[in-house]
DNA sequence: TCACATTTGTCCGTATGTATC
DNA sequence: AGATACATACGGACAAATGTG
């Protein structure tokens, strides 16, 4: 592996260029977001500007843009006053990388039941430990509007999945709050297949108005008891629901099979 | 809202294409890997070849590409028999969005430990349950490779990181390991920067050890106290650091300044 | 050892659809 | 309704890298 000839020294000189150079415009931008230069909400200059100024070809910036959008820290608009928005939706990527993980590594609902009832039991204890009178007013605010929800024959999924994530977040543990979201994307899009369904919803209601009871009368035993529950029966109703929706379809990722396809 | 000419119904007819092209691409070709018709190893055709067959340009399929490479599903290989090659590193995907993350959220090395000693003793509670011989086994084996380093006066920081992935597996529990892994992603970044310090090599291997054998000896409060005590010691240590750090280097997000830049 | 073929990386020019004013 | 500005997409071209004969 000695170089005789042609390359001279390969601890002497690193080499001047080692990325790609839409890797570099697009740390660039990074960096200047992580100083706060650049905050969600702000605008970027159009594509044609930025290969400008970084004195790229426009190609090279819109690779970049595209790093940038699929991790979380731009989105694109369209239309006369549009371009690169910058966002700041890296949790959401981060739950979508759990969903192609939980394909690729053939994890099963009950895996994930089993994680999430510990992970969960966790953070409530956290909660206990930590959390503040607001936080709990938050909770009471989102069992409030899930209850009028279905009151009025309305779904509330949406709602009761948000529950845990302001568990997580009354932990006032922001990492928790990553874990918990990330499984609540995997949660999330199994329900969202599952259609709409009352019961579900109302039962849901039911007990996360317990949980918030249990926590402002500080009965620790009886809030985790209800929680591992309420998590233990929410999986067995996906495992159900997936037995009878398994074989139909091959899972999720976006079925559009508009071109001809013939790899190696 | 309702068009009185031209665009006849809105509820009707959904749009032919709502995606854009390169998204399409990305989701055909990822949908031939969760089928297991493309499996890490396999190549992809060249981008000429991918475009010619999916019937768009290049710079369509390069995007795409760019978004497989970016979520950990295809890497690319320069030169005459290169080309994309399907892989399976969606796991280093989410460390790094972990890292992102906790640079937007401004998470501090406190909130991290904290999470990370109730995340562990968790998974350790999980690992007395479910864990079996051979995996108690692996921990062993790292123990006695990381003790053969540390006493050649090497570091063995890596196999020390690798460690508290192992107890994760041990769990039985991939989620686990999912969650584990995004943490120890950050870990890993904040203690590479600190460099070559062989007595907290040392130390950490000694507590491994002492971990392991009370596992063996199914001791569950001697495990618990020493692992707890083993990460409060080093979350310390890496503040310590980080305090000394800051204000040298503005983080980390690899720096290159070689464009001339104005961003807006 | 060296030339060659293949493939990615990068650039330029152009056309089109779309959202805003 | 028209003009404008932007992303999206296409085609052709060359340079750089890398394994192979």
């Amino acid at each position: 592996m000695d170089s005789t000839s042609a390359k001279p020294s390969q601890t002497l000189f690193a080499p001047v260029r080692t990325k790609r150079a839409f890797e570099e415009v697009c740390n660039e931008i990074k960096r200047l977001i992580f100083r706060g230069v650049l905050k969600p909400g702000d605008k970027l200059p159009s594509e044609i500007d930025l290969a400008t100024q970084f004195s790229v070809s426009r190609q090279t910036v819109r690779e970049a843009l595209r790093l940038l959008e699929i991790t979380g820290f731009i989105s694109m608009q369209k239309g006369g006053t549009g371009g690169p928005l910058i966002v700041d939706t890296i949790l959401n990527t981060i739950g979508n990388s759990y969903l192609d993980a939980f394909q690729m590594k053939k994890i099963t609902i009950d895996e994930l039941t089993t994680a999430r009832v510990e992970i969960e039991k966790m953070i409530l204890k956290a909660v206990f430990r930590d959390s503040q009178d607001i936080d709990v007013q938050c909770l009471e605010e989102n069992v409030a509007q899930a209850k009028s929800l279905v009151e009025r024959k309305t779904d509330a999924f949406r709602e009761n999945i948000h529950f845990h994530l302001l568990l997580a977040m009354a932990s006032k543990n922001y990492v928790f709050v990553i874990v918990m979201e990330s499984i609540l994307t995997v949660v999330a899009d199994i329900r969202s297949r599952l259609g709409f369904d009352l019961d579900v919803s109302v039962e849901a209601v039911r007990d996360h108005e317990k949980i918030v009871e249990a926590i402002k009368g500080k009965d620790h035993q009886g809030a985790l008891s209800i929680l591992e529950r309420h998590l233990v029966e929410n999986g067995k109703l996906l495992r159900e629901f997936l037995k009878r929706y398994e074989g139909e379809e091959e899972s999720s990722s976006s079925r559009v099979g508009v071109f001809p396809l013939r790899v190696v």
